[in-house]
DNA sequence: TGTACATCAGTGAACGCGCGTTCACTGATGTAC
DNA sequence: TGTACATCAGTGAACGCGCGTTCACTGATGTAC
């Protein structure tokens, strides 16, 4: 049955949502369309009349979530703590996009790479204007540097099986980005 | 027709590398059993002579691959410099198994997991022998942290579509654990 | 060493299943009068 | 404002396809004598 249209709009909206959530929480090939549609409270036939197809939902969904403030551009040294912890480790879903999706992107639709590059730029740019004590060389490479270290921590972190080994990448990855902006 | 235990053992040996090529090229889920056997010169239903299952391949492979020497105990500098290389990044198929499975591993079984978890502790050691000069905190440190930034980079280098923007991250991040290690 | 035969690695057709996608239909929306 | 109807967002059955896996069969291997 046809619903408002700014009922529609907000049914797009939670179907992006819901997809950001469990692409990053499971990956793009194990979430189907029929599953993100049922998370989002609707049935998987209406899918096509928001999207063109499933690699088009996630192109918008990585836009989507990509466009919502990554963080990183108040105090830095609070938003590297928040990062590298077990707690975003434990929550992929609600984490950050770029440690979920950065090594699937590479087999995802040019549109999609398209924002995953435009995304690394900001958040490069993020880090960098939180630097601003460093001159403009050194500050793009702790921005770039720091960067591959968190995200490569994330990963590496959320991999394993041992917790204990697990905590200690995260927490002398911590102590060595830290050490680079002393 | 029956072939020769020496044959047999030769096949394994060759489904084992084919499958960690194909892996590291495409991604677990994008390789059917049918094309790792195709490329290993075999039909599809031989598989399950070798392999109890598709997740039995994955854990094996990755098991196999680990194994061989991963590199990094000798001059530590130029595994830096070859490591973020455009070559590196450019050559998934053969390159780094961290960078090609880490993100991946998280949804496969404890099996592979452990396997990876292995693999990452060994890695760690051999980078920290290859700094002498410091004490231990420090050499823990430093080659958690420089093996975190370097895996972060490579997958972040080949995610974006902005070859500019890819080869400025490896060279960055090369600049930021050569001073981190000066 | 030579022969007879049991073994079993590999073959290729077939299976069941879940996926992305399509489509005829439904009924609430929103517009024309 | 109220009514009549065209629109179209959402429904759910159905599709075609590729996948992992199974299995009856083949014929070379390797062993018993």
């Amino acid at each position: 049955m046809k619903v408002s249209r700014e009922q529609m709009a907000e049914n797009r909206r939670r179907i992006l949502e819901v997809a950001s959530r469990l692409f990053r929480d499971k990956g793009f090939d194990a979430v189907s369309v029929a599953e993100v549609m049922k998370a989002a409270g609707l049935t998987h036939g209406g899918f096509y009349g928001h999207f063109s197809s499933k690699d088009d939902l996630i192109t918008q969904s990585l836009a989507h979530v990509l466009a919502a403030d990554e963080g990183g551009g108040g105090d830095l040294r609070a938003y590297v703590n928040s990062y590298l912890s077990p707690g975003h480790r434990d929550n992929a879903a609600g984490g950050c996009p770029t440690a979920g999706f950065a090594a699937a992107i590479r087999h995802q639709t040019p549109a999609a790479r398209s924002a995953m590059a435009e995304g690394l730029r900001s958040q490069i740019d993020r880090i960098g204007k939180a630097l601003p004590q460093l001159d403009a060389a050194d500050r793009r490479r702790m921005a770039i540097g720091s960067w591959a270290a968190m995200v490569g921590a994330v990963i590496l972190a959320r991999a394993i099986d041992d917790p204990a080994l697990s905590d200690e990448v995260l927490e002398e990855t911590r102590a060595f980005v830290d050490a680079g902006m002393a």
